[in-house]
DNA sequence: TGTTTTTACTAAACACTGTTTAGTATATTT
DNA sequence: AAATATACTAAACAGTGTTTAGTAAAAACA
């Protein structure tokens, strides 16, 4: 029964064609003005078809949001030539603030929108979010064998770590930098400097 | 012409008819589930009233985005009491934290929402977190002036403290801090103990 | 006072949204 | 060839923010 597996196929062309539609509208347009109509207008189909190949809206930008990560995670592991723990530290966060500030959508729908995360709650685990943390985790793990930073509970500091970069990209993904009486140039090297200061200080 | 002054006191007492029922609405249910039928239903008048009243939805939303900034600086200004600057940025750090906490709806409405600074956008400035942020930067001076914490540029300082903080809460607001496996208060005491690090780490 | 103008309000509509239901062709299996 | 299963859609449901046109009541004017 090969037709089993070409209808198997198809199925996966079609989310595949329905995923592609989606970012590409919502890359342009973003979260809110990116509708199932839309979606549905720009494959050419009608917009009940969709809710034959996903569950809701949620599980679209779900999946959006996996890609994402992945996309995160290939870059992040680059810091992997790194030899020096504190060396791939910085060389993480400045990735991370990199990554977000050239995908601003997606750092969006990664990190700060609830949509695709109700997909999650109470069952599955958010294993796109653990893998990325981890790896941090674990550079910091290292950072701390080797003495290369002060001494703190490793959790403790990959928080921390994490919440620094997060909150700076954050706050100026969501425009409250606006505070700063400063170009987008400007605000973005201090982005950065605040980074390096950051990691300055928790060097030993 | 007493009639014109009556006139003026009843659109303001109309206003906050509609901005209390609004709250109200939106601290029980939060912003989407918040329409303007729901408040109109709320305060029995038609949909259509509240706009002799509001431009929109946003600014609906903007006012109470100020009154909630009204509520924080009042807190944060509580620490003014505090003699040593660098306590005094210590205990502005906590009752931050201690607001975004236990107002997270607030919290999200002034630092992650794009809604209600919408409102904003090209022209007006926005006071009321400029007001708050200068609070910190004022604080972050006078340690430096008194050489409490390691030199650096005061206003990289001001950002990088805010950001450290806000990365922490509104990582734990939007759910993210989901990929520690902690009960959630063990979860808000580790915020905690992030800060204090952060501070002493900042501390000459 | 009576007439005109202004004000306060609303029913209904417009243009959207995510989602579901019922029905129809087409493809596959029996 | 007949029965079944699959893929798809038109239309509807229940909601959203917002606008328009029209109506009573209040205020101003004569």
């Amino acid at each position: 029964m090969a037709i089993k597996e070409r209808k198997e196929r198809e199925k996966q062309d079609m989310r595949n064609l329905i995923i592609e539609s989606a970012t590409q509208l919502f890359l342009k347009h973003g979260y809110d003005k990116t509708s199932i109509r839309n979606i549905a207008d720009d494959i050419e189909y009608s917009p009940a078809t969709i809710y034959l190949y996903f569950k809701d809206k949620d599980e679209i930008f779900y999946v959006i949001h996996e890609n994402a990560f992945e996309l995160l995670n290939k870059e992040l592991r680059k810091n992997e030539a790194i030899e020096n723990a504190f060396d791939r530290l910085g060389g993480i966060g400045r990735t991370y603030m990199k990554f977000a500030l050239e995908n601003p959508d997606y750092y969006d729908l990664m990190f700060i929108m609830r949509a695709p995360l109700s997909q999650i709650k109470s069952e599955q685990k958010w294993e796109a979010g653990e893998c990325a943390f981890g790896y941090v985790t674990e550079t910091i793990g290292a950072c701390l064998e080797q003495k290369l930073i002060k001494p703190a509970d490793k959790f403790l500091l990959a928080m921390s770590v994490w919440s620094f970069v997060h909150g700076l990209v954050s706050l100026y993904v969501r425009e409250r930098m606006c505070v700063f009486p400063l170009s987008d140039d400007l605000l973005r090297d201090m982005l950065y400097s605040s980074l390096e200061n950051y990691l300055s200080i928790l060097k030993t």
